[in-house]
RNA sequence: GGGGGUGUAGCGCAACUGGUUAGCGCACCAGAUUGUCGAUCUGGAUGUUGCGGGUUCGAAUCCCGUCACCCUCGCCA
């Protein structure tokens, strides 16, 4: 070994000993005679101490070491006296008194300081292998090693298996557009990269291995946000044997140990549990945030009596009241959030003002009483609060509503209700209206709900299916199904959503195969870690705790990717392009 | 694919309505300094104002194009 401790490892106990610390020159502070230099590992800060009294070459030497530069140091820990400790650092107790110095490598001036210093995004990614040694990196990289840690040990502890799944698929008929990778030995065929391991997670079921997750990387060619990155990681899991409520009490247990294992947090369970129908009326989204209070309600049927012809003649009415929306916005902002809504589709605003003193504003000459009390109770509304109104069809209503009420708690600056709110959203429609036609909202394996069988030859359209999300804090952590296992009841979903037994087969035809040669009943969930783990360190962006993440539009400014192949290696594959690439792309 | 934002020294930023030699802090280099710990003090060096074109006596500033990064809608488990 080169070294004998690690930066972040010595303790005034250890005063005496001779040791040789290996590290980074972090920072350097010559007094003329003495010369301070904190070495710098991953596990922490350590003072070695340079006297020219002691000897005046090292001294000299050690001045000009840069920063960054890579060091051995070997010397005698000393205590430091009372008054020199520096309770700040975790080895402020000690120094290294330095007898010797190795210079193991130099460095380069470098493109940004490692600290705590802003730098430009793209700086970041160009030189990611410098960004990674700033604490904020650090600190997150080591976070997601125990999440996924604590992750793995709490499934085996459930009985589940770790099974990898091909990272060479085929494409599938439906979903995100994939990665297509062309294959040389099969001219002209092309693999696909899984956008997620779902069929491979339910053929484990089939072959009898009952408890399956996997900590997946996936893929998905589709543009890109703070969220979403071209590759991203999944927590895969799939179980036999089970209803919704046994995926949501492993899914919470499993949670339950990370949050202890990273934050220490004691995170209360089992999550709440809240119908698709509900989340959309009252927060006008199926991830709602629901830390904020400022519910919609449906007015539709007591704005019939107004003669207010937007409210009377619209299919659907809704509302909610923004505490203290009546003083914090003017004219001009209640325009902005006009504007705002008519992007999202609505054809306006219609909002009054519930002051002390009254309704004032907007709306407020077609409104009366009594209908103006059965508005403030319905809403909940304090005076003070801006009352907010869409009319519209149902979906545009819904839309609408939810972006406002995001848009309001982000202006009003309104405090969340709690750190952490997880929830279940369950009783998804199964069929979703599309052009005319039914589709599937989630995909067409999903189970139905077992109270719903009937409705499938009356109402499609009211089935619920065995489908699930994970929502915390407004964003969706995951989501997941029961699946069908039975083939009669699979035919019959094929034919609602008007697929023949030959189309079905031709596009799903080895999963069927599987389901049909005794495939128990099974179901599951993926997660994806990347948003798990930045919203348990409080970033926004997954890029901050993933190591090497991808830019906007989907190229790696370190490396250079994606990047022109060599010509060898295009023949060889045997494509042809329709038109060169530009020059320089 | 649509809409928007940003781009000035190695880094973070400034430069009023177009106006003389484009500034400041940190980093860098040299010197001073025997107890600092984000050390301090003195001095020094550093610019294709992303790139290309245009308007103008004169452009970091205005116009057009282009590139990169970011946000957002569409798209996306």
């Amino acid at each position: 070994m080169m070294r004998t401790h690690t930066c972040g490892d010595l303790r005034p106990a250890d005063a005496g000993r001779k040791a040789t610390l290996c590290g980074w020159v972090a920072t350097k502070r010559d007094h003329g005679g003495v010369l301070f230099v904190d070495l710098r590992d991953r596990y922490g800060l350590a003072q070695a101490t340079f006297r020219a009294e002691q000897n005046a070459a090292l001294y000299e030497t050690a001045r000009h070491l840069p920063l960054e530069g890579v060091v051995a140091v070997t010397g005698t820990v000393e205590a430091r006296p009372a008054d020199k400790v520096n309770p700040k650092m975790a080895t402020g107790g000690v120094e290294l008194n330095a007898a010797s110095l190795e210079a193991l490598n130099d460095c380069k001036p470098m493109p940004f300081e490692i600290g705590d210093g802003e730098v430009a995004n793209e700086l970041r990614l160009q030189h990611r292998f410098l960004d990674l040694r700033r604490p904020r990196m650090q600190h997150n990289l080591l976070k997601r090693h125990a999440l996924t840690l604590a992750l793995r040990k709490a499934f085996d502890a459930e009985r589940f298996v770790e099974i990898e799944t091909p990272i060479l698929y085929k494409a599938t008929p439906e979903g995100a557009r994939e990665y297509l990778v062309p294959s040389r030995v099969h001219r002209g065929m092309f693999y696909a990269l899984p956008q997620s391991p779902q069929v491979f997670k339910q053929l484990c079921m089939v072959a009898g291995l009952d408890r399956y997750f996997q900590i997946a990387r996936c893929f998905r060619d589709e543009d890109l946000r703070a969220d979403r990155q071209p590759e991203f990681t999944q927590v895969d899991v799939e179980m036999s044997f089970v209803t919704p409520e046994d995926v949501f009490r492993v899914i919470e247990g499993v949670l339950k140990v990370a949050w202890k294992e990273v934050l220490g947090v004691d995170l209360p369970t089992p999550f709440p549990q809240v119908p698709y129908e509900e989340v959309m009326l009252k927060y006008g989204s199926d991830k709602p945030d629901r830390r904020y209070g400022m519910e919609i309600r449906d007015v539709t049927e007591m704005v019939k009596s107004t003669s207010f012809k937007v409210f009377t003649e619209a299919p659907i009415v809704r509302g909610l009241a923004a505490p203290g929306g009546a003083a914090a916005f003017s004219r001009k902002h209640i325009d902005e959030l006009t504007a705002l809504c008519a992007a999202a589709g609505a054809k306006g605003l219609a909002w009054m003002k519930y002051t002390p003193e009254g309704m004032q504003g907007g709306i407020e000459k077609f409104i009366q009483e009594p209908l103006r009390a059965q508005l403030v109770a319905k809403l909940g509304a304090k005076p003070g609060d801006l009352l907010c109104f869409i009319a519209d069809k149902k979906e545009v209503v819904e839309k609408t509503l939810g972006m406002l009420r995001l848009e309001l708690a982000k202006r009003l600056a309104l405090k969340p209700s709690k750190e952490w709110d997880l929830h279940w959203v369950v009783d998804f429609p199964l069929f979703l209206q599309s052009e005319g036609r039914l589709v599937s909202g989630h995909h067409p394996f999903t189970q139905v709900h077992p109270e719903d069988f009937a409705l499938l030859d009356t109402d499609p359209t009211r089935v619920r299916g065995l489908q699930y999300d994970l929502v915390m804090n407004g964003t969706e952590l995951g989501g997941g199904t029961i699946r069908i296992h039975r083939a009669d009841v699979q035919a019959k979903v094929f034919g609602i959503l008007g697929l023949t037994p030959e189309e079905a087969q031709s596009k799903f035809g080895f999963l069927l195969d599987a389901l049909a040669h005794g495939a128990p009943p099974h179901g599951g969930i993926a997660l994806g870690l990347d948003r798990l783990c930045a919203l348990l360190l409080g970033e926004s962006d997954i890029r901050e705790v993933i190591a090497f993440p991808k830019t906007h539009k989907a190229s790696c400014l370190m490396t250079g990717s994606p990047a022109q192949a060599s010509e060898k290696q295009v023949r060889e594959l045997g494509i042809v392009f329709q038109a060169p690439p530009r020059a320089g792309a």
